[in-house]
DNA sequence: GAGTGTGAAGGCCTTCACAGCT
DNA sequence: AGCTGTGAAGGCCTTCACACTC
């Protein structure tokens, strides 16, 4: 299997391997370059070195096999056992990525929600099972959870992520807009949803104000 | 004011904005290059090089006044008028987006929500109106809305964007997992959370495997 | 002829490193 | 002594360009 260590291709190889499942449901068996860099929106170079690094080749005449594409991404994301992972924080953010893609993976598990509001932590949502914040520890533990998914209010993020890292959660999705200090042996990657507000409404008026055409 | 055209250092102007505004309400109002970069998690070289791009400048032995920058970073993102979004898509996380951040910032007004199910095409949710999907292009035009919220189905989202660019729109932050097509006037920030949440599994298993610790 | 595979070039962003300032 | 401001260097990622293949 290749190792892949940019994050950037990680996330190319995931929306290629949606574009792929398109194309094979469509009934394609091969695809060219081109057939994928349009709907992701880059260049056919860049879809052709991604393939490079995962270890796939095409042949001129023909393009890649779609099937062969799928089965390099799938190595790549798949695991034996499907992953774990746990929510920290039920508000309305968190009730919609519950809802959202609980169950919606055969690698990766939501395997329990929590929260400090006694109110919201007991019972199961969404297929998932809510408890004290407090257990916390002991649930990453006992299932040998590896993923943290925060969505609580930015001032309990950094004790929500302490926790996890102490309990040896390996990987936190970082929902709030704090950045979390952590141990380099845990991965963050951060969706800060009100960046992309900002950002969005910033260069929406800048292309408003210049008519941007090219 | 200064034309910053650099997307990330758009999200990290967002970032600090947001630091800075936490730090003068505890009181302080100097900050230090480091005391930005920590937080952020970047270096404080980058945050320097961030602020002299935005025209704000330090002293060496006091720093930054925090009032400045917070006003040169105001300045950057600041309308005179509030910019107008829409929404396009009531379901699970459109709904979560709106409660999140509907009436949130004074900047930026989700004026209205839209979706093809005539179920939720009425009424007010959280204190937004919401209209079947064939109004779109109308109230796009009547509202001069310029940014577009697109939570829809993959399959449905080229169609809304279209009918969105058509009308007007030159922003749009896009949920779904589909690369849109759209003219070059109209800035499209992806939101892909189903790339995020196998990023995070991949590189959690990553330093899992490995006991990463550098 | 059209597309792949890839070394080399290019571009953008980050970091270094140090002069200048207080 | 310690921090800012910034030219220069470095690193990473993307794109070019073209030999190679079918």
């Amino acid at each position: 299997m290749s190792l892949i260590t940019s994050e950037k291709t990680i996330e190319r190889l995931s929306l290629y391997r949606r574009i792929l499942m398109r194309l094979r449901d469509d009934g394609e068996t091969v695809v060219f370059s081109h057939q994928l860099a349009v709907p992701a929106g880059i260049t056919p170079a860049q879809v052709r070195r991604d393939i490079m690094n995962l270890g796939c080749n095409g042949t001129p005449r023909s393009g890649y096999r779609i099937k062969e594409l799928l089965t390099g991404i799938t190595e790549v994301f798949d695991t034996p056992q499907s992953q774990r992972a746990i929510l920290v924080g039920i508000g309305r953010l968190g009730l919609a990525l519950l809802a959202h893609f609980s169950g919606r993976w055969r690698w990766l598990h939501i395997h329990a929600a929590f929260d400090s509001d006694p109110a919201k932590s007991s019972g199961v949502i969404s297929g998932c099972h809510c408890y004290p914040v407090d257990q916390l520890a002991v649930v990453v533990r006992e299932w040998n959870i590896g993923i943290g998914i925060i969505t609580v209010p930015a001032n309990a993020a950094q004790s929500v992520a302490d926790q996890m890292c102490a309990a040896g959660v390996t990987g936190l999705l970082n929902f709030t807009s704090v950045r979390l200090n952590v141990p380099r042996s845990v991965f963050v990657e951060n969706v800060d949803l009100t960046a992309s507000f900002e950002k969005v409404a910033y260069f929406a008026r800048r292309h408003e104000a210049a008519g941007v055409t090219g």
